[in-house]
RNA sequence: GGGCUGUUAGCUCAGCGGUAGAGCAGCGGACUUUUAAUCCGUUGGCCGGGGGUUCAAAUCCCCCACGGCCCA
């Protein structure tokens, strides 16, 4: 095989390359990159949406486009084409009196898929449509495979996402999805910035995996010959900032979790973690109504909006709940007994947990929250007042110590928040790092291990201080009506599979 | 990990024991205002891979690979 030879017995591939060859024997440039386009599609679309024919053809002004070659309806000598950008489409009159002998002899040589220049002016068609007639064309890139079909676009969701190129190219609401994620994320930016707080970037390769109860993924640096964990979080990190004075932090980025894959889970996956001095979680609730209904009032222009078919309400105040209230109003737990291990252990079996007699109490508590209670959530609601032995960085309630200032957000019967007031005292942060290690003794192996720099840093006094984390990935989700987190991610990790057939 | 389900032409799909099909795309022809353009003609397949059953397998059975949905 000659270097640079294509080899594939495929005949649509073939006449192809029999294009590129005539191309080049006519001393056409088939990657030309001396090319700038003055104009995007949607740009002269909303210029000009209400100019009629006569105003368009008082215009001396020529506009000109780069684009992907989308549709080709030909007349013999004529013909309508479809370019498209990263904005939109639009169409161009193509005709062999009007271009020039070398440009029609290229248009007559392009397949839909090309990537193309196109300049001209504007005119409207009998049919009214705003469109460009070429008196410039230009090949910029040729497409050696076709697309998929025009009209059902590309369906097969391996080939989505496995080669996510030709769904953006083929299915407009995808583009439309990644866009607006990428908007999202902005107006978050946005509004922490407006909040006077930091965005910094704190280590993802960490030499113990903690902030978060998770099975964390391992690595190796060579040259420090130093093991190393991808995060499952940045909290620990984000709060030695707090301590060093930054008060007010945030970063939106991965975290890893070596866990399985479905709808809401991918084993790296955006989160926000922001932490705020002098707050407490209680202030980080009405925090969280404002972030959420300033990206509602965004994007949908209002606060209610459907997701996957149910209309989410998220007009403030939402409804707040304490775990224990949740289990005896939504599980249909008996007050008395929740604080009655066997009464709960045995509440647990019944209702299909996999629970073992020597877990903790509040971790059987959740393991029941997590079967029965997750799934009614559907209306924003934050859950509260969480059993300390689930949450090993939060700090104590004042009122009661077995429960600790916290809280999850639940939208749609999906945890999309976690936040709470955070443990300062590193005594006490001592401990519950001593009662993770008892738990990883027990079997546990996603327990939180010792973290002696943490606890070190907590001794220098950090700031009374309230963190939250919120999942980018399953907020997108909700703001885009999309049922599965591999629809949000643009390149969802998939098993490894035979590199595409060349 | 378990259950259900999918993998057939470049794409979207039908066929479900008896000679592999359609639409779109492609190719050839007609056509200078189309909108999934139209009309005529036409090329294209290791039916995901491997084993079986059968006179005969895309089709039935088993194993494997890669997906999807639901459950753990």
């Amino acid at each position: 095989m000659k270097s640079g030879e294509i080899m594939e017995d495929n005949d649509l591939l073939k006449v192809r390359l029999e294009k590129i060859a005539a191309l080049k024997a006519a001393g056409i440039d088939l990657y030309p990159n001396d090319i700038k386009p003055q104009n995007t599609t949607s740009e002269i679309i909303s210029q000009f949406s209400s100019a009629d024919s006569d105003a368009l053809e008082q215009l001396t002004q020529k506009f000109s486009i780069a684009g992907r070659l989308m549709a080709m309806r030909n007349f013999g000598k004529a013909a309508f084409i479809k370019i498209q950008d990263r904005k939109g489409q639009i169409q161009s009159y193509i005709a062999k009196d009007i271009l020039s002998t070398a440009a029609y002899f290229v248009f007559k040589k392009l397949d839909v898929g090309d990537i193309i220049y196109v300049s001209g002016k504007l005119f409207r068609t009998k049919t009214n449509e705003l469109t460009i007639e070429a008196t410039d064309l230009r090949l910029l890139s040729k497409a050696i495979r076709p697309l998929p079909e025009k009209w059902h676009g590309l369906t097969d969701v391996e080939t989505r996402y496995r080669q996510r190129h030709l769904d953006l190219i083929s299915n407009p609401a995808v583009k439309e999805t990644f866009y607006r994620r990428s908007r999202i994320i902005s107006l978050i930016r946005q509004f922490m910035d407006r909040h006077d707080f930091l965005e910094v970037e704190t280590p993802m390769m960490q030499p113990r995996a903690g902030g978060a109860v998770a099975r964390p993924f391992k690595t190796h640096h060579n040259t420090l010959d130093m093991d190393l964990y991808l995060r499952i979080a940045p909290e620990l990190y984000l709060k030695r900032l707090v301590t060093g004075g930054l008060e007010r932090v945030y970063e939106i980025n991965r975290s890893f979790r070596n866990e399985g894959i479905d709808t809401f889970h991918n084993p790296e996956f955006t989160m926000m973690e922001f932490y705020r001095a002098y707050a407490t979680y209680e202030d980080l609730m009405s925090f969280t109504e404002e972030l959420f209904a300033d990206i509602a009032n965004h994007i949908f222009g209002g606060l209610k909006f459907s997701y996957q078919g149910i209309e989410i309400d998220m007009t403030p105040p939402w409804r707040r709940i304490s775990v224990n209230d949740a289990l005896i109003q939504m599980a249909g737990m008996e007050p008395a007994a929740l604080h009655d291990k066997a009464q709960v252990i045995e509440f647990a079996k019944k209702t299909g947990c996999d629970v073992k007699e020597n877990d903790p109490l509040g971790k059987i508590l959740m393991a029941i929250f997590d079967e029965v209670v997750e799934k009614k959530l559907v209306q924003p609601t934050f859950v509260t007042d969480y059993p300390v032995a689930v949450s090993p960085l939060s700090r104590r309630s004042n009122s009661d110590p077995e429960i600790v200032d916290r809280f999850e957000l639940y939208i749609s019967g999906r945890e999309i928040a976690n936040a709470f007031s955070e443990l300062n005292d590193p005594a006490d942060q001592r401990d519950r790092f001593e009662q993770q290690i008892k738990e990883r003794e027990a079997g546990d192996d996603e327990a939180h291990e010792m973290d002696e720099d943490y606890i070190h840093a907590l001794e220098y006094a950090m700031p009374p201080t309230a963190g939250e984390g919120i999942g980018i990935d399953r907020l997108v989700m909700l703001f885009t009506d999309s049922a599965s987190i591999r629809d949000v991610i643009l390149f969802p990790l998939l098993r490894d599979k035979a590199p595409i057939k060349e």
